[in-house]
DNA sequence: AGCACGCCGACT
DNA sequence: GTCGGCGTGCTC
C-alpha cells in the first residue's frame, strides 16, 4: 500500500503530497503521523490518504515508523485542511500543526511519569517499623506517613530524602507504581447554581437545539443570561451522546465561565488555550480524543479540538476581535466552526450583546437565526450613561484629563462606599514623545512606529520589538530642550487620581501589571473583593466579569478609536463603551457611566447612549454600503515583507502590475487597488509595502483565487508575501 | 528546512 | 596546490 505524506517542513517548494510505500507489517491509516526518510534527512510527516498505487515515477521511499499510538488526525480534520488551503492561500502543513499540540511534534512528548509509593503487598505497617533500625528515622517516618494509603514520591522525598525511599524499596517494605500524570490546569471550580432558566431563555434552549436555523445568534445584552442557556444546550448534547465545543475570546480572562463548566460537567471538560503549558496543552488534547472529555472550552484555537461526532459550537462574544487569527497560517474561527458544524451536521451559537454588522446582517436577512434576549436576568436595569464635551471643558477652562463632572462623580462614589472603573482607550495611541518646537516625535530606529515612554523605567520603548530606548534631554533634530509627552496613559491617570483624591485605594491594569502568568486573576479579584475604591485600566478591563460594588464607570477618551484610520472604528467604538457599559451597577445598585469625549454629536455615542444596537447597526451598515466596506466588499491585502527595501519594492511593483492587468479585464470585480507602502514601514528591520484591494462580492471567490495565482507565481526570493483577507488591523 | 554539489578566493 | 566561502538545487 502507498502512504499519501505531507512533511513536517513549511516551506512552499515543499508543501505538496509525497508517495511513500507502507511496510507490510507497518498498519498506516490517513491521519497517522510518521516518520520518512526525505532526500537525505529523516522528517515527520502526516498521512493524508491510503492508496493501492502511485504514479510516482520515482522508486518509492518506505515509511520507517509510525509515531503515535493514536491516529492524530481526524478524517474531518483533513477535509478542513484541504478547504483551509484552498480559502486562504495557506500551506498544507501550516494548518496541520494547528490541529496537533505543539508539543507532539519533534518527538518531544514526554509523559511525565510520576512515582506512587505504597507498602508492599502483604506487608503491614507494623511488621515494617519493628524490622527497620531505631536509627532508620526517615525510613521509619516514610512507612508512617504512607499508612494504608500511599503517597507521592515526591513529596516524601521533599520531607525525608530520596534515598530513605530506595532504601525501603530495596529492602522490599515499599512498592512503587510509575503513574502518568495528567497535566491538568488547575481550574477553580465555582459551586454550580442550579438556576432555573426564564421563559426567554428556555425558548432560546428549544430554538437553538430543535429551531428551524442551524445556526443562530443569540443576541442579549450583558447579563441577559447567555451562559446559562450555553450550558443548557451542552448538557442536552452530550447527554445524547455527543460532544461540544465552547468558544470563548480569551480564556484567561473567562474563568468564571471556566469555573461554571467545570462545576457542571467536571472531568468532561478539556481546555485549551494560551495560557497552558505545552504539556498541559498535550495532555488536555490527548483527553478530547480519546474521548475522556467531550467539551472542549477555549480561545479560538479550541475550534479545532480532536472531538468526533460534534453536537454543538458556540462561539460566545462573536464580534471579538481575538476570533480572527492575525498571524500565520490566518484564519477565520467562524468559517471553521461553519465547516465544522456542517460536516458534523451540529449547531452553531454566535453569542453577542454587540454583533459584528456582518453577523447581525446575516441574521436579520435571515441566513441564520436571529434569537434576542430582551431581559436582564433579575431584571437589572441598563447604566444611565452621561456624555461629557471635552470641547466645552477645554474652553472652561479645565485642561485636565478628568471633567468635571466625572471628578464629581468619583468624588461620590468614594463617599457612598462604591467601586469606580476608569477606562483609559489607548487603541492605536500610547504616550509618545514629542518636540514642543519642530515636533518630532521620537520613532523606533528598527520599526518606524513612535515610541511609547514608561514611568516606571523611565524608557522609551518600542512595542513593535520591545527596544529600549533612553529619554533624550535635547531633541535629537533641532537640540531643543522642551520636550513633552503626549497622550495620557495609566499611570499618569492614577497620579492624577491619587492627588485629587488622597488616600484612595487605586488598581491599575495594563500591559506592564499584567505581565506576569497569573497577576490579572490577581488584580480582578482584589478589586472584587474590595481592595480598591478604583480601578484603572486600558482594553483589558472590559473583559472583566460581574464586580457588584461598581455603580460608576468612567471612559476617557471615548473617541480615540474613531479616528483610528480604520472602517471598524465605529463598530469597535461601539462595542467598546456597550461592554463597558455592562460593567456598571449589575447587582442591586444604579450604574451610572461618564463618557468623556471630543465629538459628543457622534452617532456611536448617541445609540450606545441608549443601548440601541439595531439603529446603530441600521446607521453604520448604511455607511459601509454608500462607501463600499465590509461586509458589501472584501478588503484584500498583499504584504510584501523584505529587509531589502529594493526588494520589496520592487516586488510589490510586479505583482501589482499583473493584477491592475486582470483588473482592467474584470472591472466590475474590483472597487479599488492600490499598491502604497505599509502604514508601519518597518517592523523588526524588515521593510513593508502593500497593495490594498476592495472585491465585489459577486465574484470573490474567482478573484480571491485569480490574486493567489498571481502571488504564488512570483519568485519570492529574499522576501516574503501574505494576502489577508479583510486585516484587522493594518499595520 | 537541511544537506550536498559546485565553482571561485586566500592560505599553511 | 588545498581549504572553505555560500549560491543553487533537490527531496516520493
Amino acid at each position: 500500500m502507498i502512504a499519501e505524506v505531507i512533511v513536517d517542513i513549511s516551506t512552499s517548494e515543499i508543501d505538496k503530497i509525497f508517495d511513500y510505500e507502507i511496510p507490510l507489517s507497518m498498519a498506516i491509516s490517513a491521519g497517522d503521523r510518521v516518520k520518512v526518510p526525505f532526500g537525505r534527512q529523516k522528517t515527520e510527516g502526516f498521512v493524508v490518504r491510503v492508496k493501492e498505487s502511485s504514479d510516482c515515477k520515482y522508486e518509492l521511499k518506505p515509511i520507517l515508523a509510525k509515531l503515535d499510538d493514536f491516529t492524530a488526525v481526524l478524517p474531518e480534520m483533513i477535509s478542513l485542511m484541504w478547504e483551509m488551503s484552498e480559502k486562504n492561500n495557506l500551506r498544507l502543513v501550516d494548518v496541520l500543526r494547528l490541529f496537533i499540540p505543539a508539543m507532539m511534534r519533534g518527538g518531544r512528548v514526554r509523559e511525565i511519569k510520576r512515582h506512587f509509593v505504597t507498602l508492599k503487598e502483604g506487608v503491614t505497617q507494623e511488621e515494617a517499623l519493628s524490622s527497620l533500625k531505631p536509627n532508620a528515622i526517615n525510613q521509619r517516618a516514610i512507612i508512617a506517613e504512607i499508612g494504608k494509603s500511599g503517597e507521592w514520591a515526591s513529596v516524601l522525598g521533599e520531607k525525608f530524602g530520596f534515598s530513605a525511599i530506595s532504601a525501603l524499596a530495596e529492602k522490599g517494605f515499599v512498592s512503587i507504581k510509575d503513574v502518568t500524570k495528567r497535566r491538568a490546569p488547575i481550574l477553580k471550580s465555582v459551586p454550580d447554581k442550579i438556576v432555573t432558566l426564564s421563559e426567554e431563555q428556555k425558548a432560546a434552549v428549544e430554538r437553538i437545539m430543535r429551531g428551524e436555523k442551524s445556526e443562530n445568534l443569540l443576541f442579549g445584552v450583558t447579563g441577559s443570561g447567555k451562559t446559562e442557556i450555553y450550558l443548557s444546550c451542552i448538557g442536552e448534547v452530550i447527554a445524547a451522546g455527543k460532544t461540544a465545543i465552547m468558544l470563548v475570546p480569551e480564556i484567561s480572562l473567562t474563568p468564571q465561565m471556566m469555573g461554571r463548566f467545570r462545576a457542571r460537567f467536571g472531568d468532561k471538560v478539556a481546555v485549551l488555550h494560551s495560557g497552558l503549558s505545552d504539556g498541559e496543552r498535550y495532555d488536555e488534547w490527548l483527553r478530547l480524543l480519546r474521548g475522556d472529555a467531550v467539551i472542549a472550552v477555549g480561545a479560538r484555537s479550541a475550534v479545532f479540538a480532536p472531538l468526533k461526532n460534534i453536537g454543538i459550537i458556540i462561539i460566545d462574544e462573536e464580534h471579538d476581535g481575538s476570533y480572527v487569527s492575525e498571524n500565520n497560517p490566518r484564519y477565520v474561527t467562524h468559517e471553521v466552526a461553519a465547516f465544522r458544524r456542517a460536516f458534523n451536521g451540529a449547531k452553531l451559537v454566535l453569542g453577542s450583546a454587540t454583533p459584528s454588522l456582518e453577523t447581525y446582517k446575516r441574521a436579520i436577512e435571515g441566513e441564520i437565526g436571529l434569537i434576542p434576549l430582551r431581559n436582564r436576568v433579575q431584571s437589572k436595569k441598563m447604566p444611565t450613561v452621561e456624555i461629557v464635551d471635552m470641547c466645552a471643558e477645554i474652553r472652561s477652562g479645565n485642561n485636565g484629563i478628568l471633567s468635571a463632572r466625572l471628578e464629581e462623580e468619583i468624588g461620590r462614589t468614594l463617599k457612598e462606599k462604591n467601586q469606580s472603573m476608569i477606562f483609559i482607550n489607548r487603541r492605536g495611541f500610547a504616550s509618545f514623545m514629542i518636540c514642543k518646537k519642530c515636533g518630532k516625535v521620537m520613532k523606533c530606529e528598527d520599526c518606524d512606529v513612535s515610541l511609547t515612554w514608561h514611568k516606571s523605567d523611565n524608557l522609551l520603548k518600542c512595542h513593535y520589538c520591545g527596544k529600549p530606548y533612553v529619554v533624550p534631554d535635547r531633541c535629537p533634530a533641532c537640540g531643543e530642550s522642551d520636550m513633552r509627552l503626549g497622550r495620557v496613559g495609566t499611570e499618569k491617570v492614577q497620579e492624577v487620581l491619587e492627588k485629587k483624591f488622597p488616600g484612595v485605594r487605586i488598581l491599575r491594569m495594563d500591559k506592564d501589571t499584567t505581565r506576569r502568568k497569573g497577576s490579572y486573576d490577581e488584580i480582578l479579584s482584589a478589586f472584587r473583593m474590595g481592595e480598591a475604591d478604583i480601578l484603572v485600566g486600558t482594553q483589558m478591563i472590559v473583559k472583566g466579569h460581574d464586580f457588584p460594588n461598581v455603580t460608576l464607570v468612567g471612559i476617557l477618551d471615548a473617541d480615540m478609536s474613531l479616528y483610528y484610520e480604520d472602517y471598524h472604528s465605529a463598530e469597535r467604538t461601539f462595542q467598546l463603551v456597550t461592554q463597558m457599559s455592562g460593567r456598571a451597577g449589575r447587582a442591586d445598585k444604579d450604574g451610572l457611566v461618564i463618557l468623556q469625549t471630543y465629538s459628543p454629536r457622534h452617532y456611536v455615542f448617541a445609540f450606545s447612549k441608549d443601548n440601541d444596537y439595531p439603529s446603530f447597526y441600521r446607521k453604520e451598515i448604511n455607511v459601509r454600503e454608500v462607501t463600499n466596506f465590509p461586509p458589501f466588499t472584501k478588503i484584500v491585502r498583499v504584504l510584501v515583507v523584505s529587509e531589502d527595501e529594493e526588494r520589496a519594492l520592487e516586488l510589490t511593483k510586479k505583482i501589482l502590475f499583473k493584477i491592475r492587468d486582470y483588473q482592467k479585464a474584470n472591472e466590475k470585480d474590483f472597487v479599488q487597488v492600490a499598491g502604497m507602502k505599509s502604514p508601519v514601514k518597518r517592523i523588526e528591520n524588515k521593510f513593508r509595502y502593500q497593495i490594498l484591494m476592495r472585491l465585489t462580492r459577486q465574484r470573490e471567490d474567482a478573484t480571491l483565487q485569480k490574486i493567489y495565482e498571481i502571488v504564488n507565481a512570483e519568485d519570492k526570493k529574499g522576501a516574503q508575501v501574505f494576502v489577508e483577507i479583510n486585516p484587522q488591523n493594518m499595520n
